[in-house]
DNA sequence: TTGACATACATAAGTTTCTTATGTATCATT
DNA sequence: AATGATACATAAGAAACTTATGTATGTCAA
């Protein structure tokens, strides 16, 4: 598990990267996925996932679908177009941001 | 400039970072020195560094040495042994972090 | 058959970590 | 003498979480 802040800030980049490759997932199913992937080492609690999914709906990005399973409700999220281009963004800023780190911690020491 | 979201939660590793390779540096050095070396795309604040580093400080990370210049003062800050173990643990989280964001960044399409 | 755990949604209070604003002061340049 | 860079500092407010709690269904083992 990585300490929390490192994993603040990324979580709706992931979120629609994910939606990106699947179409539609719903919100547990997003965290499981995320675990999965990861061997269990970023783990999106629902207190953080639900309402960062409420505001990506409320900005336009995301659309919701309610489907009933057995006695159960599901929501089902997927992109707006408006949230594909937002997902093509968010992606590339991070992966820009990621390198931008890497090249951060690969510094030597420098001669003094 | 990426999204403060990104950055947030890197500080403090990059701090620890930057005074891995450099002995002693002041805080204004380490605004400049970072945004030099990303080419202004990450730009630490002096209202998010200076209680960063008395946090580093009180937490017996840094040990503080200060400077007179001229009339100013100057306050250079270096690692403790802890700090030194400190600064590879979090190095080692941040570059495990980097990757597994790259893995999840990379991931192609599910066939559906 | 009941207790534990997984599935599935949701929200609210509290915490951390920033941003933004402000303050003080020195130094160099125009 | 005014502007911008250097150099420290702190405080109020915002953002994005964590932690706790609530509701409810489904599954499985003892």
């Amino acid at each position: 598990m990585y300490s929390s802040e490192l994993v603040k800030g990324t979580l709706k980049t992931i979120v629609l990267k994910l939606l990106s490759e699947h179409k539609e997932m719903y919100g547990y199913e997003i965290t499981q996925k995320v675990k999965d992937l990861t061997a269990g080492k970023i783990q999106i609690t629902e207190g953080a996932l639900y309402p960062s999914l409420h505001a990506l709906e409320n900005d336009g990005l995301l659309t919701t679908e309610t489907m009933n399973i057995g006695k159960r409700v599901r929501k089902y999220y997927s992109l707006t177009k408006k949230g594909k281009s937002a997902a093509e963004e968010k992606i590339s800023e991070l992966s820009d941001f990621l390198q931008t780190m890497r090249f951060l911690l690969d510094l030597k020491p420098a001669q003094e």
